[in-house]
DNA sequence: TGCGGTAAAACTGTCGACAGTCGGCAATCG
DNA sequence: CGATTGCCGACTGTCGACAGTTTTACCGCA
């Protein structure tokens, strides 16, 4: 409520039945509801949801857009299955978004984004400290984006989001093998100290190690697993 | 039968109509049919492809997730116009891309890469000499592109193609204020030498010089020009 | 002449339907 | 018994139509 500069959390109207379609679907995958590769029937969905085809195919197309279905022609949608190496990829394009945002709000640091950013992790440390994995992620995710919101570039922080919604493609998985909750909170009251102090190089180095930590243990995750899923 | 692992593309697949009415839109809009700011009448469109309304919605979601188009609900799509800030922020993403890109792409030079991106840069001179502003414009952003390709990310080349997505929208603009031909010559030169070099810092160096002078050039276009489109 | 209100026109959101196509299954042939 | 071919069902791509909403045009009134 104090907030009156911007909508952080990126809020949706509910009005048309496209984007509560979208809702549902991301939802669903997230929560694997359905599987990776799965194929998703139209008119299944259709009838399930209680709509007709065209929102249900408007809705795709949106959540393919967002890298978390894919279409082929004929065929339909399917969930998309990142495999270990497009992980790889998220997660060095996050380095890289991230490494610039820092920088950025390190030459902008107002007391509004510190106070902002501070209070955010005092909500992951208690979130971190809950048994809800996904309400962990969440909070971890809306803190990063609340750095890219006051790192002042909008296109910058789109970006951001079109790759978290990648991220949350393997969401279970990352719940899994979640770092542990004193860990998540040294590690993100270090990006609050490299801010403070200003310092680019140690701003780098923070996010650096920050990144670079979820990175190893999310890609462990993916290796754990069973990944047969080859694609064409 | 000799060769069974690769059937890339054998022949066309532009059979659906979202695709051949994207393409026209793209162009349309790129080429300044539709002015930025302007309303795309979806049954006029329709009327005039000689299509119905649903592939004409369905490309147009597309370039939406492009960002070459906005949609305001039950209000229809309308042409974005960028105007100066977002147009800074297109190009701060754009160097931190690239400084990525060139960072990786330095670690990974290899021969192929390298005649790759010095053939680009001869078309390209071949380019800037000719009166083509248009085909100026594609060549520069195709060796950027191929720095992005060699630089062994997938997502980060798809962000970057998203973001040149939203470049294209000042195409015409952007020709107008273009450098000069040796200017470019030399510019994409530097690139390839810091390449060749192999440091990190040269690297830098050559790509943010190059990403700033174009950013001066469009931005300054872009203040020239009366841009009176405000959104709400 | 200017302004407000109302009604018509146009448009978007949504729906059900039809046709072409793809995948799977079974019958047939070697 | 295995491979091939034709058929059938299901599904996507596309279409025209209807309902609700927004825009616009018109008309009466000050």
């Amino acid at each position: 409520m104090a907030l009156s500069t911007a909508a952080p959390r990126p809020f949706i109207q509910q009005q048309n039945l496209v984007e509560q379609v979208a809702d549902y679907l991301t939802q669903a995958i997230i929560q694997q509801h359905f599987l990776p590769g799965e194929r998703l029937s139209e008119v299944q969905l259709s009838r399930d949801l209680g709509v007709s085809r065209a929102p249900v195919r408007e809705a795709a197309r949106l959540l393919e857009s967002r890298g978390l279905l894919i279409s082929k022609p004929r065929r339909g949608f399917f969930v998309r299955a990142l495999n270990a190496v497009e992980l790889e990829d998220v997660f060095d394009l996050r380095l890289c978004l991230e490494r610039h945002a820092i920088h950025r709000l390190a030459e902008r640091y107002t007391p509004e984004a510190q106070r902002a950013l501070k209070q955010q992790v005092e909500v992951l440390c208690e979130a971190a400290a809950s048994n809800d994995g996904t309400r962990r992620i969440e909070e971890d995710l809306q803190f990063h984006r609340l750095m890219l919101h006051y790192a002042g570039n909008e296109r910058l922080l789109r970006a951001f989001d079109d790759l978290t919604h990648e991220l949350r493609l393997c969401i279970t998985l990352i719940t899994k093998t979640h770092e542990a909750p004193d860990t998540i909170a040294t590690s993100h009251y270090k990006l609050l100290d490299a801010l403070d102090s200003g310092s680019a190089a140690a701003c780098r180095e923070a996010i650096d190690y920050h990144i670079g930590v979820a990175r190893k243990f999310v890609v462990k995750g993916v290796g754990e697993t069973v990944d047969s899923s080859d694609e064409g």
